[in-house]
RNA sequence: GGUGGGGUACUCAAGCGGUCAACGAGGGCAGACUGUAAAUCUGCUGGCAAUGCCUACGAAGGUUCGAGUCCUUCCCCCACCA
């Protein structure tokens, strides 16, 4: 089931593939609140958890308001800031409520689970003498994740960082014991993190951890992703305009289609295959064919799955439209092959346009736009298709931007005038659009 | 606490007291070419009421006509010693 090509490093395959499989199969995966909302990087994981709980298995997804507060130094050059206590806890809000488009809490094949639930009334002493016995602080410093950090000129570790792995360690002893998760999977930069649950498990088997006997140990399983580049070798998930989020507010649901519809065409299959739940048959025939139409029509069925996942199906179609409105589509296939899909229906199609999907809209009054008063350069800054006022400019002067179909020569250009009702585009570059909704 | 080495733009990294909004590389953006793909070539890459002005080289002061560059104090990081 998770052929999809999820896996990178996987501790022990032969228990991952028996706890991963059969009727009691379940996998944890925690994420940390370091921020309000996920983002494209975060969806790999999301979307493994998804796969699990649609083959029957139970999902657990374990948000670290303990963890939080410490801080993965996991991948990092330098300590991660610290977030205050309320900070964390909006965090996870937000979080969770993302999740929950991914996966069913029903609490029985979907569990959100905060691990300051365990650690709040720990004390001190005890985490360190039950926990910290257990960590000999040479293998520590060898884990690479460590060691990185260590070598590295300029750059630090701290007493703090090293707790990070005896928490996340324990998070997974205790979810084994207490929920029968016996997988833990993560980003292959969690490698050493699980690998550390993996051995206190085996170490602490038979004993006793805070007073909760240790049985399970011995079967711990890790399981790593492999790490999502796109095609260019850059970070995944990121755009001219920067992170990917998930909370439409920070990236509208017309510019994460357009994230995905912009897919490069070696990611194609792959994608399809990590970030919907086509059935893989169904994925290698849209890929058949390597002409540009039929793998423009791949991508689109891309956005418009994915999309659908993040933000529902109405929003999905409405960015559909609107992109194919400003980029031309390509015939009815969309259409039939989404139906074919199940992604849609027919009647997805004949309502009336959805909203929610669209570019960014500003509205300005007709007698201004005719007086002269919006600049081309103000216009591009308030739809946020440029960062600065600066940067308008010097687009316009390469020859970047349009309204309507045509190019701004000047910089002191204005927006022509317009009836009201119309809808003015402008364009910055050949991807990103904004209308002007004349009033 | 002692000694030495550091803190420069998104990242890495250079920077004889003036010619530094700051070399170079990466990244990013734009143009050409294309399929809203990739590869390639070229240009751009602090902000603004823009042949000028403002803000920026860890922080605050000082020297100087002039400081990223010199001095003082402070903060932080690293290495070795204690």
């Amino acid at each position: 089931m998770l052929e999809r090509g999820f896996l990178d490093r996987v501790s022990d395959e032969e228990k991952a593939r028996k706890h991963l499989s059969g009727p009691a199969a379940a996998g944890y995966i925690g994420f940390d609140p370091t921020a309000d909302s996920l983002h494209a990087g975060s969806l790999m994981p999301i979307m493994a958890l998804a796969h699990l709980q649609r083959a029957g298995g139970k999902a657990i997804a374990v948000v670290g308001g303990a963890t939080g507060m410490i801080g993965d130094p996991s991948g990092k050059t330098a300590m991660r800031q610290f977030l205050t206590a309320a900070d964390i806890e909006a965090n996870m809000r937000g979080i969770s409520r993302q999740l929950s488009a991914y996966l069913r809490l029903d609490d029985q094949t979907g569990l959100l689970l905060d691990n300051a639930a365990w650690f709040k009334d720990v004390p001190c002493l005890l985490f360190l003498r039950e926990l910290g016995a257990y960590f000999p602080i040479r293998m520590m410093l060898n884990k690479e994740c460590f060691r990185a950090r260590m070598e590295r000129e300029g750059e630090g570790l701290t007493y703090l960082e090293l707790t990070y792995m005896l928490m996340q360690a324990y998070d997974f002893v205790r979810l084994a014991e207490e929920r029968h998760c016996l997988v833990q999977m993560g980003g292959s930069d969690q490698w050493g993190n699980i690998c550390a649950g993996v051995e206190l498990g085996r170490k602490a088997k038979g004993q006793t951890l805070f007073s909760q006997p240790i049985r399970h140990g011995g079967e711990l399983a890790g399981v790593t992703f492999s790490l999502l580049r796109n095609a260019a070798g850059g970070k995944f998930g990121k755009t001219e305009k920067g992170n990917v989020w998930l909370d439409e507010s920070k990236t509208s649901a017309y510019d994460f289609f357009q994230f995905w519809r912009n897919t490069a065409d070696r990611d194609l299959f792959r994608f399809l295959g990590l970030f919907t739940f086509l059935p893989m048959p169904e994925i290698e025939r849209l890929c058949a064919d390597p002409a540009a139409e039929s793998a423009n029509l791949a991508k689109e069925i891309l956005a418009f799955a994915a999309t659908s996942l993040a933000h529902g199906r109405a929003k999905a179609l409405a960015a559909a439209d609107n992109a194919r409105a400003l980029f031309g589509g390509y015939g009815d296939g969309f259409r039939n092959e989404t139906v074919r899909l199940g992604l849609a229906t027919e009647a997805d199609f004949s309502g009336s346009a959805a909203q929610g999907g669209d570019v960014n809209v500003l509205s300005a009054g007709a007698a201004d736009l005719a007086a002269g008063k919006l600049t081309v350069i103000a216009a591009l800054a308030e739809l946020g298709l440029v960062g600065s006022k600066s940067e308008a400019r010097r687009l316009i002067r390469q020859g970047g931007a349009y309204v309507g179909e045509s190019r701004v020569e000047s910089e002191d250009a204005t927006v022509p005038a317009a009836e009201p009702g119309a809808d003015i585009v402008i364009r910055a570059g050949k991807k990103k659009h904004g209308k002007i909704r004349v009033s």
